[in-house]
DNA sequence: GTTGCGACTAAACCTAAGTATGGTCCTCCC
DNA sequence: GGGAGGACCATACTTAGGTTTAGTCGCAAC
């Protein structure tokens, strides 16, 4: 149910199944929860401390964090908020044997997926990191396509990315031709430029790799 | 801070001013936070149960409820829950003397904007207020977009939905007239029709329309 | 000092988009 | 049976979009 695999063998390790990090100080914590993952057949990976989960090299996988709110150094909140400023957003499971309200609705404020406490059933658990894990996959795709359009808005010049903003505001050749001060032939050639280095397969195309960048906030367009 | 109006003298109501609605079966409570929030200009209307705020007509101002998690009836989480249901989305700060943290995060996933454990500093209740009544402005304000776009799309024939379907896409009129089998004069006087009832200024205005109204879920478009 | 590149432009040419005007056919409704 | 409106299409015309070819200018790096 968790992951698409078969839950009983402890099938082969593939490169692209998610895996599941667990920072906890106590072992036999760890060792609960890593057993709990396998017999799902969830790859497992647990930490003692926030500071050996940092040393360990990000997994390039649909992946999420269960943390006690009590760790040895920092608190589970904190390094929630070290983790965010890092720009790591991997979504964050919190466990407490002794929480309070108050944390809670910090953690969750701050984008956490769940907040257990202890004792808790290892259905809840397993759903959290279901949701946890979904939720990681459809950021780190949002993510790349982000990260390929900027890889190739990056391409343009100066020129042609001012020329973009104002085509995909709507605007038509020749005014955008008058706004920048050159001939309607030049918008048209880096609009050209544009259309090959975005690979737009169309105007609407192109529109929305604005909308997704972030680009010409706009209202309208032109009036003919 | 919380509105832009002076605080001190409670000036006179404004139809376009924020609304607080508080619902306790605390009298006491009632009167307090009433006191609170008027202090700050702030429009309350407060009830001793969720049944008295439901025979409340509904305001058209950004508002946010404050709840009590225990209620008299229902518990403040189900009410959440039948709002949700019933399509109201108004923002919602709990209150709790006694609370847990599983009913915390309940509350928090099913987006509460804050969940104030008894006694709370004003300040803080003020703050989650102010984060209450912007996040309803925000929602209002994209509702209202949303609504006026689908009312213009509501006009359209089915023929020219199909053609602003295709025409977003990316294919172009000769590509969209061969997809639906008609003539390319046809898709043009559509198109028309559409670029009028949607009253869209430009073709990008109406593929950002289009995005909004969740319309071609398709990638790509025309190859030249 | 020349090579590369961004920015700009003209001329010529072709396709796409958009707007009348005028008309047919069909269906639903009073 | 006579609108009203949706869908369709042709002809004719105008404007917008886009490519190719060819060339100028300025600047920065090698």
């Amino acid at each position: 149910m968790v992951t698409g695999r078969a839950a009983s063998p402890p099938t082969q390790a593939n490169a692209e199944d998610p895996i599941v990090f667990v920072i906890d100080d106590d072992a036999s914590v760890r060792d609960a929860l890593s057993n709990l993952f396998r017999s799902v057949g969830l790859r497992t990976v647990a930490f003692g401390s926030a500071h050996e989960f940092l040393q360990h090299k990000p997994a390039d996988v649909p992946s999420c964090l269960i943390l006690d709110i009590r760790l040895p150094r920092l608190s589970g909140l904190d390094f929630q908020a070290e983790l965010a400023k890092a720009g790591i957003h991997i979504p964050i499971i919190f466990m407490t044997g002794h929480g309070d309200i108050p944390m809670t609705v910090r953690a969750m404020k701050a984008g956490a997926v769940d907040f257990l406490t202890k004792p808790f059933r290892d259905q809840d658990m397993l759903d959290a990191v279901t949701t946890a894990i979904d939720r990681d996959r459809n950021r780190r795709d949002e993510a790349k396509v982000l990260a390929n359009l900027r890889a190739a808005f990056a391409t343009l010049t100066p020129r042609e990315r001012q020329v973009m903003t104002l085509v995909t505001a709507g605007l038509m050749n020749k005014q955008v031709a008058a706004e920048i001060g050159v001939a309607e032939i030049t918008v048209k050639i880096h609009r050209g430029q544009i259309m090959r280095k975005m690979a737009a397969k169309s105007l609407p195309d192109l529109v929305r790799m604005a909308g997704i960048l972030g680009i010409g906030r706009a209202s309208g367009g032109a009036q003919t």
